[in-house]
DNA sequence: GGGGTTAGCATTGTCGACAATCTACCCATT
DNA sequence: AATGGGTAGATTGTCGACAATGCTAACCCC
């Protein structure tokens, strides 16, 4: 039954020009390196340069634009170290979340995960595989229940898609790692909390060397 | 000698501006669930509105401030649960943090946080106490030499600075734990995982129960 | 006394204008 | 050919003004 009658929930013109940057940054609309001019982007979203602006500092609080003064706004150009330092925090992070949840209801939080690992299993080509892949990890921490790995995650899944756009020729994301993110699931929903430490490190150190071979 | 011809390096007004504020946060001048009124806060920087809302959307974006549209921006006002979530968020980073450290040259990280021990050992006064024991925390974290986890570690260190602030009747920061620091940093010296991951766990449980307790 | 309504005021949100800065191009000089 | 100076245009940074919104106090009615 849906509610209709409900406070509203506004959110700022800011958050959601931030919003829909970070999605056209992720989505590689808005490519590494590229100069975000204000006059040209405040028509495009049909908003005055102000709020505009007041979106992109969030941006660039969390790293995904580069401010330079007098000279405007840069989308971030992730060298190979930038990759490796973004799975570093991504790793800190959802480790941080699995260790949470297994300290809590894990089990429950295991089929949640499993659920997603079914869908994962039906997806075709390379975009639906790296999301169902991301949308894991997205769900991993969201079952943590902790506003700031969920905060902090949310740019580094933004860096990710962006690594995986960025490379969309050459990364082989073909595959679909069932099997692996299965055994995570599993190791969760067991409450294994050495194995699940052993497959996220394992899966990072392999996402890294796939994103950093070149 | 130092260099005196070397590139500008221009911060923006919006960047400045997020710095005072958020030192402002976590010093106590700007308590707790207060309303940031713009135009008072603006007169007072000797700005205008529009850099300061810039500002200001930095710390929105990490969590500092909180944004209600058509009703102002409030500085956070941490519960028991956001502690513990500040926590869980430091303790990633931290742990993170170290591992790193660990993969790295060690012995010349543990020297460099055993010279942070030195100096907390002089520490006298509340004040001092919890600086110090911050200044500890912050070197760690910058050793690791990762912009990630230094950046997400700037936030919850200026959360941490305000939760001691608004416990500074109750909170016992009167005695300086060096010998716990020093462990730490022995350890890391000597490159033993284990140990580093015990210590520090066993420092955060210890911080959340002080500041939860009330 | 309590509840509802309305007006006024304070504050926030956004806009367009102007100043400041940077970049690219052209021209003159060596 | 290389270097320096000047200028125009594009873009960024900031300002003040105006519109929109929310809060509070006053007033009226039951």
């Amino acid at each position: 039954m849906t509610n209709y009658i409900e406070p509203l929930a506004q959110e700022s013109t800011p958050s959601i020009i931030a919003d829909k940057l970070r999605k056209a940054i992720g989505h590689g609309e808005l490519k590494p390196g590229m100069q975000l001019g204000e006059a040209d982007l405040a028509r495009k979203l049909g908003v005055s340069r102000g709020p505009l602006r007041e979106g992109m500092q969030r941006l660039t609080q969390e790293g995904l634009l580069i401010a330079i003064r007098n000279r405007g706004l840069f989308v971030v150009d992730m060298t190979p170290d930038d990759v490796r330092d973004m799975y570093l925090a991504r790793e800190a992070i959802e480790r941080a979340a699995a260790r949470k949840i297994l300290a809590g209801d894990h089990a429950p939080a295991g089929d949640a995960l499993l659920t997603v690992v079914a869908q994962m299993a039906k997806a075709t080509g390379p975009a639906e595989v790296s999301e169902a892949d991301i949308a894991f990890h997205e769900r991993l921490v969201e079952l943590a229940a902790s506003p700031r790995l969920s905060r902090m995650h949310q740019t580094v899944i933004t860096e990710t898609r962006m690594c995986i756009h960025a490379l969309e020729e050459t990364y082989s994301a073909s595959e679909v790692r069932v099997e692996e993110h299965r055994a995570l699931a599993e190791a969760i929903k067991s409450g294994d909390p050495t194995l699940v430490d052993q497959l996220l490190t394992a899966h990072m150190d392999d996402a890294i060397a796939r994103l950093t071979t070149r």
